[in-house]
Formats: C-alpha cells, sequence, structure tokens
DNA sequence: ACGACCTCTTGACAGTGTCAACCAATCGGG
DNA sequence: CCCGATTGGTTGACACTGTCAAGAGGTCGT
C-alpha cells in the first residue's frame, strides 16, 4: 500500500465503524485486518490506539469550524438559528467525528496542542458572533451566558438526537430541521433579522 | 461476603470508577478483584459486562426521577430554572450514573423494558410541567418543542460541564449554579412566578 | 437424608493493545 | 554507483480482557 494511503485507509474505516457502534468497541487488529494489512501496520501511523482517536477529532474540528463559518457566510435571516441548524447538521452528518470530539477519555485537548487551538477557535467563533448580536452595550457576563445557552442548546440536541432517547420520548424524529427552527423558537434563542417577531 | 452484599459491592465501585474515568476502561475482573474475589464471581449478579451498566442506568433513573420530582415539589419561585438545576446538579453530583444513563451502546432502553419505563417515566414528567406552564390552549407541537428546548439545554449543559470543554473556553466554572440561572435567563425558558421579568 | 438451588472457584479460550526484533524498499550524499 | 539511514511493513510474544464450562461447598425445603 502507498505511502499515506493506509492512514487515510484506516481512519476513514474507524470513523465509518464509530459512526455506526460507538468508539468503543473499536479495534486496532479489526481494522488493520479490514484493510489487509498486518496487525501492527497501523502503528507506524498512529502511535496509539488514542492516536487515531485523537486524528479523526482533528478532522472533525476542522469539519465543524468550517460548517459554523459557511453557516454564517450566507447572511442568513436568523443568524442564531442558522447556527444552531448547523451545529445539528454536523453532528448528524458526521457522527463517527462528532462522538470522538466530545469525549475527554478518548483524547483530550490536554494532550495535544493542535487540538487545543482548534477547540478554542471553533468556540471563539460562537463568541465572536454572540457579542455582535447582544451589541457592544452587553456585559461579559451576559456574553458568557448567552453563549452557553447556544451551546448548550445546540449540544444538547445534537446528543440526544444522535443518542436516540428522543426517538422514544416524543416519536421519530423525521425532519430534524424543523425540530431544531421550532426549538430555536421555544427557547429564547432565536434573532430573527427582517421580519418582526 | 454474604449475599447481595457483592452485588453492591460490585455496582458502588463500578459507579466510582466511571465517574472517574469513564466508562470504558471498566474491567470485570478488575472490580472482581478490588472486592477481594474471583474474576467469575460478578457473573453470579450481573449475566453480562453489560449487565453491570444496565444496573447501574437503573439506579441511575430511579435517583434522577426522585430529584425531578423533588425539585418541583417545593413549589419554587421559577419552576423552569429549579428543574434545569436540578437535572445539571444531578449530572454533577451522579456522574458515573449520568454518564452510562445517555450511552445506548452501553446499555440500551430496547433490552431491558424496565430501563424503558423508567426512562418514560422521566420525561412524561418533564412534558406534563411543559403542558402546565404553557396552558391548555397550547399546541402539541409547541409542547413539543418547549419541552425538547428545555431538555436540550439540560443535557448540553450537563453534558459540557461534566466533559469539561467548558472550563477551557468560558474559564473554570466555579459556581455552576450561577451559571445555570443565567443561561436560563439569556435563553428564554425561565418562568418566573412572583416578581416580573 | 438427600437432591436442588445459590454463591463462588478454577481453568480454559479467543481476542485485545502493545513491546520487540526483523525485513524490504527507497533515497540522498560520498 | 554504492551504502547507510529512514520509512512502512511483518511476525512473534506478553499481559490483560470478557466469557464459557465444570465443579466445590454450603443452605434449604421436602
Amino acid at each position: 500500500m502507498s505511502p499515506q494511503t493506509l492512514r487515510e485507509t484506516v481512519l476513514k474505516a474507524a470513523v465509518e465503524y464509530i459512526a455506526d457502534h460507538g468508539p468503543d468497541g473499536l479495534s486496532f487488529r479489526q481494522v488493520a485486518q479490514a484493510a489487509g494489512v498486518s496487525h501492527q501496520a497501523p502503528y507506524h501511523h498512529f502511535t496509539d490506539r488514542k492516536g487515531i482517536f485523537e486524528a479523526i477529532s482533528i478532522e472533525g474540528y476542522e469539519l465543524f469550524n468550517a460548517a459554523m463559518i459557511d453557516a454564517l457566510s450566507g447572511d442568513p435571516d436568523d443568524p442564531s438559528t442558522a447556527l444552531l441548524e448547523a451545529y445539528v447538521g454536523f453532528a448528524l452528518d458526521h457522527r463517527g467525528h462528532f462522538r470522538v470530539m466530545f469525549r475527554p477519555d478518548l483524547c483530550s485537548a490536554d494532550d495535544d496542542p493542535a487540538l487545543a487551538q482548534l477547540h478554542d477557535q471553533s468556540f471563539g467563533t460562537l463568541v465572536d458572533f454572540v457579542r455582535e448580536i447582544l451589541g457592544p452595550k452587553a456585559s461579559i457576563n451576559d456574553i458568557r451566558a448567552r453563549a452557553t445557552a447556544m451551546w448548550a442548546l445546540a449540544h444538547g440536541l445534537a446528543t440526544l438526537l444522535i443518542d436516540g432517547p428522543l426517538d422514544d420520548t416524543i416519536g421519530p424524529v423525521t425532519n430534524w430541521r424543523a425540530l431544531v427552527r421550532s426549538v430555536a423558537e421555544q427557547s429564547g434563542i432565536a434573532t430573527p433579522k427582517k421580519r418582526g417577531r
């Protein structure tokens, strides 16, 4: 196998597996075998089992940051809701990455400075956004609380959608975009631009 | 070891371990050894490794339901915020249980009807509460959206607090109750009773 | 008294992550 | 042009895991 492609093969297979079965059953040897390679080959691309998760997490944060920026770039009617939608959409489209990104036991931002930087970048854009919509008069505490509220709402929604308990309690979620929008409305975080509320 | 006490010993040790290190490193044999018993002894109390998680989850939901009911029973000034506080408080106080309860790969409500029933009960009280505060004129969709919003906000907040990324981005959360209250205020889910908003 | 349980033990098996040593190709500089 | 180092891969071993199987020693109802 030519250089670097084994790395990508393993990474891709791992993400796929995690999306379907969660990170915990993931077996180093199994992905190696699936790639048609000896059980030790991946060790030359990832120092550890944790190394795989670290790589997935980095890839995930890059995709995530891009998705966040993309959601705001179109000058949407309701940027807050658009951000929420982008967050949930990312989690659903890349659940393999998402499941790893927020599991500090698998790979912590403390271990890898690159990860920490990507992490800061992600939530830097959120805080900047909140500062903008609240205006210059807003206190640091208000900005902090609003950003936390948005983040928690998005994260909770994404987690509940991925892990399934929503289906069991409020019925199957067929159109998650509609759900996100009505949730944004029912909570106070929507910020419609043109049409009055 | 007298009957039933081994079960409790193992359960307690497992919850403690999970609270500190997460569920994935938990070793059947290790807890057995820590309890001073052979590696197969716990098998007579839990059919599987999954069986341990199932038991923890059931115990967790019982504690959780009690905490929710307790939060509303005091007729608090702002019942929505009280509920939010109780949710987050439960997660922080019982992170060993909480970490297992929302991990369908460890133990799914599909496997155990008892778990499914406890689960339904939990979120039944939430939906009932929302129906009450929105009044009889509220549509099913509004109730559904509001309940989902509250649940997602609480769950997201709890998850982020437990898994730590909040510390890294908005600074260490020393007083989480104050944070929860200001988040409830910044989002629209607070429902103050007596004093005007 | 005796067979059926319940709790626990010992022993084995396949599968896991990881360490160590070895092998083959590739490539830059003398 | 050759040669040593680096890179990507292999095989073999180790301790550890969850789980199956068989059995040991009590306790209890009949």
